[in-house]
DNA sequence: TATATCACTATACTTTTGTATAGTAACCTG
DNA sequence: CAGGTTACTATACAAAAGTATAGTGATATA
């Protein structure tokens, strides 16, 4: 089935259409995604630098997050055998893809912020 | 200040993306927000037909949802002083703006699963 | 008079999400 | 050999989000 007649069902079928926004809703929600992800558009990070960027998270979250956003294939984790070793993160072509859904936020989130607290 | 230079200067600030993307986040995200503002995109609704519409949802939640899309200018309330009373719900203008960041969402969402489970 | 409808609210509870604080193992530097 | 670096994990707890269940008051219908 072709990509676009696969979105031309789930846009007329109100549970598919919420399903599929559920799946994007999923890989961005949590406390601390979206400042992680945000960090790791500016280049690939270690653990220690994103724990630095990224104001009072703390190692376990972090971690928990990191290891949800990899499984989800948003992020990519390289070990380097360096003493001590040193972990790398890095967006994947789909975390990469995300900013097509991010723009948007970004645009009607500006926008929302007008409407609600005057111009 | 013009929107287009807005954005130009929230894209540029790592900690502005995330706050405006936060605000978009803040008003899709809950359990029930997505399948009532699914619902409402057909129509206007009254209280029970949503009730009926979104499969066991409890009316404390619709309550509570309801109220919090309502103060964010999401949905408007009408109250029609019959007997019993009725009331109607219905996207404002900002609520049916939410199509351009909602669109984005389904295809990615469609996209991820594909490349999650296989094609 | 008994039951049903409408649009909710109240109370108590469970589950999920996030925080605080400390500790691990391997190695390097002073 | 004490202290710092790396990338985490463990335990306990607090706060937020959601669920279950019952009840309200006005009116209409059987």
């Amino acid at each position: 089935m072709s990509i676009v007649s696969e979105l031309e069902e789930v846009r007329s079928c109100s549970t598919h259409f919420v399903l599929a926004i559920n799946d994007t809703l999923n890989v961005i929600s949590g406390k601390w995604k979206l400042p992680i992800i945000g960090s790791l558009m500016y280049g690939k990070k270690r653990f220690k630098e994103l724990e630095r960027d990224i104001a009072k998270i703390t190692p376990r979250m972090l971690s928990k997050e990191l290891k949800e956003l990899e499984m989800n294939g948003i992020v990519s984790r390289t070990v380097h055998p360096t003493t001590p070793v040193t972990v790398e993160y890095e967006l994947t072509t789909s975390g990469e893809s995300l900013k097509q859904v991010l723009e948007p936020m970004v645009e009607w989130g500006v926008q929302h912020r007008k409407r609600v607290f005057g111009k």
